[in-house]
DNA sequence: TAATAAATGTCGTTT
DNA sequence: AAACGACGTTTATTA
């Protein structure tokens, strides 16, 4: 015998129809999806309207809230977690009003026309992994010292300084100090300033020379002038690479390399 | 007599009426949603892996793809506009391939269970207007200029320098070159060295005294002792009395004050 | 809570 | 195409 999940599904419901599903969608902590013609008021940090026209509009169990237009990745307004919604239908429509207290902040969607409403009972547990991020990288030159270059050594692992943390600091293999800024995406110059910020606390400490080594799958012009100006160094290496020399690695923890 | 639009909405269809709405829908360029138990691949600049859950998914017809699960402002999975989409139906389920060339990025959604499929023709041709940003700070300080100080008057706007572009420069009472940095947000250390790189070149076109002006609504801790040890100044002005500002001196040219 | 840096950042603008 | 900076950035991490 089946057992279909609760959910309510209405197509070109009235708004007063509309309404009340979203109210129930709403109160059950239920995912709430709406298409139809709205226009959106935000007031908080900045403030925006947005005229009428017709996008789809998520409400989350968690309080988040999204304006989608039939176009774009990014929506043209919502509210993080952590909203409330309050839900009416008056003479300017079908009215859901999306507001966080602690921030002063609001958005408010009204829909003259809907298309549609789902209110679903969506159960999601499953895990997400994300490979060759920015970490990933890091932990495969303290795993695999030579993905930088042959005979370093690393010794300390964001290591703490004035404006920040130090990605990597080691030795190479004629006993230089070396520090490492590791970067995922092709690197700017701000990259090389970043880098720069770190050489400035660390030559205050050190009377040695010590190189400057910026690790990123790309330079960009500016910045390959600029590193070459301060008498760093660059070394190409891709999250990819990273990715692939971590997967052979794996269960060995970290520490074991700092022995 | 009414003439509905035409979309498509199905609750609860076979993976194969599903699969069959998502091509229509792609292929007409409209906006799908999708809701039901999905995994999802991902692999690009990145590479991730999202274990099956029920999620909400949404093709738009500008080739941006979304996957929701039903927590949390932003995507858990994506493709920016521009991307192709596939469709195909086969033992593993209904699988819906984004991928975009250039970028050599790939999303796969597959879907095992499907709860909701629809196909939306919607138009959105609202005018979308956003207040406060620093854009208008910059132009409310052009327009009225004692927000910044009695006596000020601006020079230039946006001008290009090597790092950047100046927010805008001018001259105090006293006819000392000032120049101009705006954030619209609590000004952080960084926002101070970007200002000292202005500086820095300022600095060397021209030998005579200049002064700093941060101008933010806020300013962090760190950032206010590195603005002092420069020497620069703070003006606190937040992008809501701009806003109010420039409601006043609608429909003025910004041209008229260059003269 | 504040500060700091990463992000599959995205998005717009200008060179 | 590349560079650059803003964003209602959001998000995570750490002091």
């Amino acid at each position: 015998m089946e057992h279909p999940r609760r959910q309510i599904v209405l197509e070109n419901p009235s708004l007063g129809e509309a309404g009340k599903a979203v109210k129930t969608g709403i109160s059950r902590h239920r995912t709430v999806i709406i298409a139809g013609m709205c226009r959106v008021d935000y007031e908080g940090r900045a403030s925006s309207k947005l005229e009428p026209g017709e996008r789809v509009v998520l409400f989350k169990p968690d309080g988040s809230a999204l304006v989608h237009r039939p176009k774009d990745y990014s929506p043209v307004n919502w509210q993080p977690s952590g909203s409330l919604f309050r839900t009416r239908v008056n003479e300017d429509g079908l009215v859901v009003r999306v507001y966080r207290r602690k921030e002063h902040e609001t958005m408010e969607v009204t829909f003259t026309d809907v298309r549609l409403v789902a209110v679903l009972d969506l159960v999601d547990a499953g895990e997400f992994s994300l490979y060759a991020s920015e970490k990933d990288m890091q932990e495969a030159i303290l795993y695999r010292p030579e993905l930088l270059e042959e005979g370093f050594r690393p010794i300390t692992k964001e290591m703490p300084v004035d404006p920040g943390f130090i990605d990597i600091i080691g030795v190479d293999k004629e006993n230089r100090l070396t520090v490492v800024e590791i970067k995922r995406v092709k690197a700017s110059k701000d990259a090389v300033n970043q880098l720069r910020k770190y050489m400035d606390v660390i030559d205050l400490d050190e009377g040695r020379p010590v190189r400057a080594i910026l690790v990123a799958p790309e330079l960009a012009k500016g910045a390959e002038m600029l590193l070459k100006s301060y008498g760093y160094e660059y070394r190409q290496l891709s999250p990819q690479t990273c990715s692939e020399a971590l997967k052979e690695k794996k269960g060995k923890p970290l520490t074991a390399f700092f022995q």
